[in-house]
DNA sequence: CGTTTGACGGTCC
DNA sequence: CGGACCGCCAAAC
């Protein structure tokens, strides 16, 4: 049984350190995906898979938490983070870099 | 089985 | 700096 290219985004994304975020395109990088959108996508297909995926840590390139609205309440995401230390304003990462988890240089 | 959609990303203007 | 457009690939319709 082969993992599926989902369930390796399910891995990387409950890899991600307390506090630290990643994005979909890193992500769809580390995993040769050749689309973000698939990570996105299987992140979504996690809240049914049974899965416990830390999907909060994963936003977009920008820093924004596209993703809020798929969470049962909006406000959770950024909640989240927030509580792992993680700045969030308006629903976007602030000092974005300086919290971002690049799985391709520091997951080995 | 063809068309549309999607938690994205990069380029172009 | 921001809006418009295209490309990615799989699932849903």
């Amino acid at each position: 049984m082969e993992k599926t290219y989902y369930e390796r985004v399910y891995e990387v994304t409950q890899q991600v350190p307390y506090g630290r975020v990643t994005t979909y395109g890193a992500i769809a990088d580390y995993l040769t995906l050749g689309a973000a959108r698939m990570v996105g996508w299987a992140l979504n297909k996690s809240f049914s898979s049974g899965e416990d995926v830390p999907a909060h840590r994963v936003v977009n390139r920008k820093g924004e938490l596209s993703g809020r609205h798929h969470f049962p309440t909006p406000t959770l995401m950024e909640e989240l983070l927030l509580q792992e230390g993680v700045r969030v304003e308006d629903n976007v990462i602030q000092d974005f870099k300086s919290v971002f988890w690049n799985p391709s240089e520091e997951l080995v």
